[in-house]
Order: C-alpha cells, then sequence, then structure tokens
RNA sequence: CGGGAAGUAGCGCAGCUUGGUUAGCGCGCCUGCUUUGGGAGCAGGAGGCCGCGGGUUCGAAUCCCGCCUUCCCGACCA
C-alpha cells in the first residue's frame, strides 16, 4: 500500500476521550475513531489487524476441527422465550436492542445460543454425525450500562463464538479441551499472554467454565491466583481458606445478648462509630445481607463487618419489594437472630471466632450486642461467602493469594444439557435407538478487545508495537528525500515491487513530507520493520532496517533488497 | 441507575466570573515560494447552528431553566 493513498490520519495531540495510553494511540495512529459511546469505527489500519486476529482465529479452530459457519445476527424473540433467557435479561437489556420487523420481534443477538442449538438440531439426527463444532466471528450488540476504555467495553463488538454439540458428558468434556487447547494456541500466536481461571457461569449457565484472562492495569476484573500451587479464581468464583479454628462458644466470656439502640445507623461503619466507645468495630460487627438465593430461597448471609459478602452464583440481593414481602426482614438492620423461616448462611472464618459480635436486631434503629455465634443463633451451613482479598488463604493449599487487575479475553463453558433440555426437538437418536439431548459447550473471544489489550500491552513513548502475527503491515518502506532526489524514487519504487513479489505485507511511505514525519508515524503506527532508503545511504550503495519493538539497525546492501530481501 | 467533569472550526483548547465591535489560539487543511535523515520556515487563504430548546435582556458563547451527548468513579455486566 502506498500511504499517500492510505486512509489514514495520524494526530499529534492527545484526543479528549481516550484515557487509557493504548486507546490514545489507537485513535493517535489512526486505527479506530469513535461514532457513539462504546461503537467504533476501525479505519484501514485496525480493519487489517482485525482480520489479522481473525485469521488466526481461524486457522486454528480449522487445525482443531471446528468448522465455521455464519448465523443471523438477527433472532427471533419466541426463541429467548424458549430458552428463559427473554426473562433472565429482564425488562431492559434484550428489548433495548430488539427491533420491530414485518412479522415479529428479533434481537441483535449478544450471544448465539439460542441460534446454534436451533441450527444444529435441525441438522443432526444420530450419535453418527457427532461430535461437532461450529463457530463464527461476528459483530455481538450489548445493552451496556457503562462501555467503557475505547475497544475494552463496546456495545457492538467482533466475537468469535463456537458452540461443540457431543453424545454424552465425557465427549462433551473431550470437545471443551479440544477448544480451550485451541485457545491457547491462538493467544500464543498473538502474543498474549492469558492465564486460564476458574470462573463464573453468569448468563450463559452451566457448571464448567474457565476465563482466559490478560493481566493488565486497563482491566476491569480481578482474579485471585495463589503464590504457590497456581490455583487461580476470577473474583466472582474465589473462595479462601480459613485456618485454624481458635474458640467456640462455650470458650466465649460474654452476658448474653441484648438491644440496644442504635438510630440511624444502617451501614457497618457508623454502627462502629457510635458504639465505638464499647470497642465496637467493624471486624466485630457481623455484615448481614438479605438475599434470594438461586432458588428464590430468602437467605440471610453473614460474613466479618470489614469483608465484601460473595453472592454465589445466580443469587441476588433483595430489592424493596423482596423486603415489603418479607416484614421479618429490616433493611439496614438485617441480623441472623431469631429469624424463623428464614434461611442463614455464614462465612467459615466466624463459625470460630474468639470474641461476640453485634448484628442487626431485625428491628428499625435497633442491633444486638453480644451475640456469640453458636449460641445465639446458628447458620445453617458454613461456607467461602466473602469476596476474596489480597492476602487471603488459597483454598487449595494454603498459601498467599493475591489480587490481579485483568481483561477477560475469553470464556469457554460446559454447558451439559442446559440449553438442549430447553430447545425444542435438541436431540439425536442414540447408539442403542434411544432420544438423548444434545451436550453443548460454548466458547467465546472477545476479538475487538484484543486489539484494546494488545494495544494497551505493546507500545512505548514513540507509539504502537505490533506483533508481527497481527500488525497491520510487516514492513514500512520509508523513502527519504524523495521529492528531490529521482534515485531515490526510482530505488524505493523498484524495492517496494520487489517486496510485495517476495511476499513481505509492506506499506510504502512515497508521501511528500518531511523525515521527521515518516519516522514519527511509522513508529506511532508500529509496524514491525522499517526500511530506509535515503540519499545518504543509495550513495553507500545500502539502506537501513530497523527493528521497531527492539530498535536494532542493520545495513543491508541495496541489490539485497531490491531482491527482496530484509537481511544481508 | 447514583456521584463528578465537560460540550466553542476536522482535532486539542482559550474566551464565560463582570452580557456589548467582525468569537480567538495551536495542530491539521488549501495556494505560492523556500526547505528536506526524527513531527520545517515565510506569506496568503478557507473553515463556526459557540450541543439542542426555552427564558431573562435593547442585546446572550457568556446569566437562568429543561433536555441531549461525551468522559471518569461507582452500581451492573455475558
Amino acid at each position: 500500500m502506498r500511504m499517500s493513498q492510505l486512509l489514514v490520519r495520524t494526530l499529534r495531540e492527545i484526543p479528549s476521550d481516550a484515557e487509557s495510553v493504548g486507546h490514545t494511540l489507537l485513535v493517535r495512529a489512526g486505527f479506530v475513531r469513535r461514532l457513539a459511546s462504546g461503537i467504533y469505527t476501525l479505519l484501514p489500519l485496525g480493519t487489517r489487524v482485525l482480520a489479522k486476529v481473525e485469521a488466526i482465529i481461524r486457522e486454528e479452530q480449522d487445525a482443531a476441527g471446528m468448522q465455521e459457519i455464519v448465523m443471523p445476527v438477527l433472532s427471533p424473540y419466541e426463541l429467548w422465550e424458549e430458552s428463559g433467557r427473554a426473562a433472565m435479561f429482564g425488562q431492559d437489556a434484550l428489548p433495548a436492542m430488539t427491533t420491530e420487523g414485518r412479522g415479529g420481534v428479533f434481537v441483535l443477538g449478544p450471544t448465539h445460543e439460542e441460534v446454534a442449538t436451533t441450527t444444529i438440531a435441525a441438522e443432526i439426527d444420530s450419535y453418527r454425525q457427532l461430535p461437532v463444532t461450529v463457530y463464527q466471528i461476528q459483530s455481538k450488540f450489548r445493552d451496556e450500562a457503562r462501555p467503557r476504555s475505547g475497544l475494552l467495553r463496546l456495545r457492538e463488538f467482533t466475537m468469535s463464538d463456537a458452540y461443540s454439540f457431543d453424545a454424552n458428558k465425557e465427549a462433551m468434556v473431550a470437545s471443551y479441551d479440544t477448544a480451550v487447547a485451541a485457545y491457547r494456541r491462538i493467544f500464543e500466536r498473538l502474543e498474549i499472554d492469558v492465564v486460564p481461571v476458574e470462573a463464573t457461569s453468569g448468563a450463559i449457565g452451566g457448571d464448567v467454565n474457565h476465563e482466559f484472562m490478560v493481566p493488565t492495569t486497563i482491566g476491569e476484573d480481578f482474579f485471585a491466583s495463589c503464590s504457590s500451587c497456581g490455583l487461580a479464581a476470577n473474583i466472582e468464583a474465589a473462595v479462601r481458606r480459613v485456618n485454624s479454628p481458635l474458640a467456640d462458644a462455650t470458650t466465649i466470656n460474654a452476658p448474653s445478648c441484648s438491644r440496644i439502640s442504635t438510630p440511624g445507623t444502617g451501614s457497618i461503619e457508623a454502627v462502629a462509630a457510635l458504639l465505638s466507645s464499647r470497642g465496637v468495630t467493624t471486624t466485630s460487627i457481623l455484615k448481614s445481607i438479605a438475599t434470594l438465593d438461586a432458588d428464590g430461597t430468602p437467605t440471610i448471609i453473614v460474613v466479618p463487618g470489614d469483608r465484601e459478602a460473595r453472592l454465589p452464583h445466580g443469587w441476588r440481593l433483595f430489592e424493596e419489594t423482596d423486603f415489603a414481602s418479607h416484614p421479618a426482614i429490616i433493611r439496614g438492620f438485617v441480623g441472623p437472630v431469631g429469624l424463623s423461616g428464614v434461611r442463614v448462611v455464614a462465612d467459615e472464618s466466624i463459625r470460630h471466632a474468639p470474641h461476640s459480635f453485634v448484628v442487626g436486631a431485625n428491628e428499625a434503629d435497633y442491633h444486638l450486642i453480644d451475640v456469640v455465634v453458636g449460641r445465639d443463633f446458628d447458620p445453617d451451613e458454613y461456607g467461602s461467602f466473602v469476596v476474596v482479598d489480597d492476602g487471603d488463604s488459597c483454598p487449595n493449599c494454603g498459601a498467599v493469594m493475591h489480587l490481579q487487575r485483568s481483561v477477560e479475553a475469553a470464556h469457554t463453558f460446559q454447558l451439559g444439557l442446559h440449553y438442549s433440555s430447553k430447545i425444542r426437538n435438541a436431540s439425536f437418536v442414540a447408539e442403542d435407538g434411544s432420544e438423548q439431548l444434545f451436550w453443548m459447550g460454548c466458547y467465546g473471544i472477545g476479538v475487538s478487545r484484543l486489539l484494546a489489550v494488545l494495544a494497551e500491552e505493546k507500545h512505548d513513548d514513540q507509539g504502537l508495537i505490533w506483533p508481527a502475527s497481527v500488525a497491520p503491515y510487516h514492513a514500512v518502506l520509508v523513502a527519504i528525500g524523495a521529492g528531490r532526489n529521482p534515485l531515490v524514487v526510482e530505488t524505493a519504487d523498484s524495492a517496494y515491487v520487489a517486496l510485495r513479489a517476495a511476499g513481505v505485507d509492506v506499506l510504502y511511505d512515497d508521501r511528500d513530507v518531511s523525515p521527521g514525519v515518516k519516522f514519527a508515524d511509522a513508529d506511532l503506527i508500529g509496524v514491525p520493520t522499517r526500511i530506509t532508503v535515503g540519499g545518504k545511504g543509495l550513495d553507500r550503495g545500502i539502506c537501513e532496517v530497523r527493528s521497531r519493538a527492539t530498535g536494532e539497525m542493520v545495513e543491508i546492501p541495496i541489490e539485497a533488497l531490491l531482491a527482496g530481501r530484509l537481511s544481508i
């Protein structure tokens, strides 16, 4: 490509809407432009990178036996009612992306489990046709409450999504492992360091699943990882080990519990402040959170006052209407003592606490003091119900865990029968002649997001530094003094032809601008190899070849360049 | 959805407090000349619904009200 023709405008100044360095560079170097919040156009350079990332994904998934298909962006609303996800996404998310068409309502797909299941169900009748894994690379639409950080969190973005169909659980696990292995190779080729972590399945459903996290400062996610055994889990799924029992109820010397007036203290901090004269701190208060568990059963989660409660997957916090229908539970003064008909679960760490606690009295403006766990209330269940923090103990080996800020680059799920049991006719005839449901898996890579991650992780003060595997061009040919030196033009033109003939993806900077501009743009855009042809070098029969990443520069004979070679 | 900030030329900004000539500056763009190995110089030029609507006023980029959009923090999140 001749740069004089390339649709690119580099910006010298920092765009006002860009916060992260990586995104700033993508904008300054002319890869992307914002159309609306969370909606971006990819200009030619950005498009080329995206295409190269997609090509790698295609190659590795094809090699793994996965087959590419193209499913529609639009899907009938009825399909989402069938799977139950119309209700799950709720009043806001799906309708916001719904289009009224002739003859029905169609959803702009946020993901494609329903469509994939329907598609495969129509094509596969027999176990003999299994296993099969299909994938597509396509736009997805999500009603993000808050798009952010450029390409990191978009309302419309490109995703590579794959769906596996198997005859039984063992086969599903095998397909899952195959897909995960393909993902690992993809990230290797992209030169992106990913950490597979255990995760929660969110709105997708299913049991076993992993996220591929990229540790980076622009991450909006956290995962906990063990410093010793390597266990890693998303913050939403991570649990901790509570070490050594410390005491039990019988050894605590506390008077029987009593009510105390605590007007207007709807928070742990307020209670601690009010009762500080009694030596009460946030750690001696129990935080009681009213929730509905995955089955809709009212459940109080009890955790130490200084910790954040972790809601297991599928649970949700009480809303106004829930408090209204459970009058015994008083917002701001929830407690585990004396509640009948309400399940209480507690974090393991309070089980053997060596002291009494302050808890909500389930009465407005009152708390209970001198509450002893095991004496005054007995949780129905103990578990790990706090959000893991830096320094907590690994549930596996007990070593210290650390939190890592990161971006979710991919997510893989073993769905089991989650969708095939809901979508009609998602079954096949098994070897024994019986009708069986598909065992499914689904897999997604956030392709657009990878550009943001790459830009953030691969740059220096001068600009972007693309890995060769995805760089928009392999090399940039810079002609110095082309406007006044016919020999430079002649040589550079010939080199451009020769390099292309040799299979080098080359960007030829033939613009009539100063050398400084050409060098600065070459660095900003981040093409891995820069070839400089100038009058001074021509006099000596050489040109310069420089590595963007290392700055290393070698001189090679003009003849080598004209033969399409970039080394001596 | 809660909190904060901001909308003035393609991009980045000043002007607004204290209303009043023709709304400025830098980058970019166009023309000419000079220049040419790390974002050149001189001269000339084009480009504005001052986010939108209403109000106050003789007069509004500037004051008041409403709305929209964008960014940040949080909530939420596949």
